[in-house]
DNA sequence: ACCCAGGACTGAT
DNA sequence: ATCAGTCATGGG
């Protein structure tokens, strides 16, 4: 069992945040992967617990992100009462650095998907296509037999449309046309547009795989949620504010840690019904005055 | 029955 | 370069 020191993490609300897709609370305890390893983690006081066959304490470490420097990370950004209540719902949120392979395949599934069925989807296929590892425990497929199989079997997983993206995308990673290691060793610019290149992967799912796979924390992406959110308290609820314009806001606003201020206000307006304020222009539809006649 | 979900792709302007 | 239509599926 490895032991490491916390740093306040909140693994409820880290491991609910739409980040990651393949772990499940059991008792006490979470059950997933870390480094294509199953184990489990949890929290004792400050002290955070692992075990698992393989498990190194680097490598949890690493993938809880416990070696960042938040003080630093969170001294950078604004003086902002509305991500400061976001930080106070969920003081022990934390960013993920997850396998890029992986996260490539859940955000390509996650297009028009609630949290839940991606992660129903992420079981689908580690039964259809992943190795046995233990009692219905089943690795993630790597690119290369993802890459053999047929689009009806992918659809069989419920992936609906998303099949053929990653039916294609498969075969992009499996043949060597896009390089998940090199995508790595790029600024963020550039490894986001190698991602693009990738089939099922647009702005947004780029941008969650720099965030949640790389570590990359000025990648901001921007769902229906986050969108919800910057307009709403940012925008003055005008309609229809193209995202470009939301992103420059974002990057000027959140500055170079921005992708850690969006999963705070991410799951803050996810989770606490009282976020949002309602809406300035309450589209009046009381009933019509009776008419006296 | 209707609306929404951590969107991307395509073809028409 | 922008923009509506379209793409499956499940949950509320």
């Amino acid at each position: 069992m490895l032991s490491l020191p916390g740093h306040g993490i909140d693994l409820d609300a880290t491991l609910t945040s739409g980040q990651s897709f393949s772990w499940k609370k059991v008792g006490a305890r979470w059950h997933g992967w870390i480094e294509r390893r199953p184990c489990q983690v949890w929290s004792e006081g400050e002290i955070l617990r692992a075990s698992g066959p393989g498990l190194t304490a680097a490598a949890v470490s690493r993938y809880f992100g416990l070696d960042l420097p938040l003080d630093e990370i969170f001294a950078s950004f604004p003086q902002d009462p509305w991500l400061e209540r976001a930080r106070a719902f969920a003081p022990g949120l934390r960013l993920l650095r997850q396998e890029p392979w992986e996260t490539l395949c859940n955000f390509i599934c996650s297009a028009l998907k609630q949290i839940v069925q991606i992660e129903q989807i992420n079981q689908s296929l580690r039964r259809a296509f992943g190795a046995q590892v233990g009692a219905n425990l089943f690795s993630y497929p790597d690119p290369a037999r993802l890459a053999l199989a047929e689009e009806t079997e992918l659809r069989a997983c419920r992936l609906g449309f998303r099949a053929r993206h990653l039916f294609v995308a498969a075969r992009q990673i499996a043949a060597g046309e896009i390089s998940l290691d090199h995508v790595g060793s790029l600024s963020t610019i550039d490894a986001r547009g190698e991602l693009l290149r990738v089939r099922g992967v647009g702005t947004k799912v780029a941008n969650c795989i720099l965030l949640f796979g790389y570590g990359r924390l000025d990648a901001f992406p921007i769902d229906v949620w986050v969108e919800r959110v910057l307009r709403r308290l940012y925008f003055n609820d005008r309609p229809r504010v193209p995202h470009e314009r939301m992103r420059l806001f974002a990057d000027r606003h959140f500055g170079p840690n921005r992708g850690y201020a969006q999963q705070f206000l991410f799951h803050w307006i996810r989770n606490d019904p009282t976020a949002l304020p309602p809406p300035k222009k309450i589209r009046s539809r009381r009933p019509a005055p009776a008419i006296s006649r």
